[in-house]
DNA sequence: ACTGAATATGAATATATATTCATATATTAG
DNA sequence: CTAATATATGAATATATATTCATATTCAGT
């Protein structure tokens, strides 16, 4: 039996899909992934992932209005960074699963005997 | 410095993107809430959550097509249950970060000092 | 086989979200 | 101030997703 867990309320549980929401978007993980050894520009990413240049801003002002990235003037630069790396451990949790799922139904066509 | 990650083919980008999707809706949420203290039937968890029975039928569809939920015929009732109690350490991040984010906006209209 | 109850599904609609292009804004250098 | 470059944004479009209603399916009991 589970233990029993605080509920959250309507408004609680909005906000978290909302922040699943966020990272429910290929390029926005990519833009993350990109960032995970350290800050670039918005150019830099563009370059990095193969992302159109509105496309990146408009995906790297979601992600800051969600407080995953932070960002800082250099000159006509804008540097981000990741502002949460709790955004890996998701990410890592999320893949393991993923991972796990893949194999099992790959063992479906090879059965191990 | 933050550590080399291996980084992810866009086919487990878009994998883990579909995940967080899953998870990005406040019904099913409240759904997999319902479902933490054990099994419910389609119908208990119609009346728990106060969502159509169609759209409960859906959802869990949805739930179980990514192995966050398991069935289990009993009669003509199908009781449901989670299948990865990962979800819940997935939620619980997510939950704090939201309550860290809240909490700080929160401070910038009542600053300490 | 027929009935009633539980669950699932197709079709229609509404709503949100991503993407792109064109353009606006902001900053620095001259 | 002007030009050049980096970034952001508005408008338009395309695409996906949630929701609902009506109906189909599945099972137990008679």
């Amino acid at each position: 039996m589970p233990a029993k867990i605080k509920k959250l309320s309507t408004a609680q549980l909005s906000a978290v899909s909302r922040l699943f929401g966020v990272l429910s978007e290929p390029n926005r993980l990519t833009l993350l992934q990109a960032l995970h050894d350290g800050p670039l520009t918005v150019n830099e990413l563009v370059v990095a992932c193969s992302i159109k240049q509105a496309n990146v801003s408009k995906q790297l002002a979601l992600l800051h209005n969600h407080h995953l990235v932070k960002r800082e003037r250099d000159g006509t630069f804008i540097r981000y960074e990741i502002a949460d790396p709790m955004v890996f451990s998701l990410c890592d949790l999320v893949c393991g699963k993923v991972a796990k799922d893949t194999k099992s139904a790959a063992a479906v066509f090879h059965p191990e005997i």
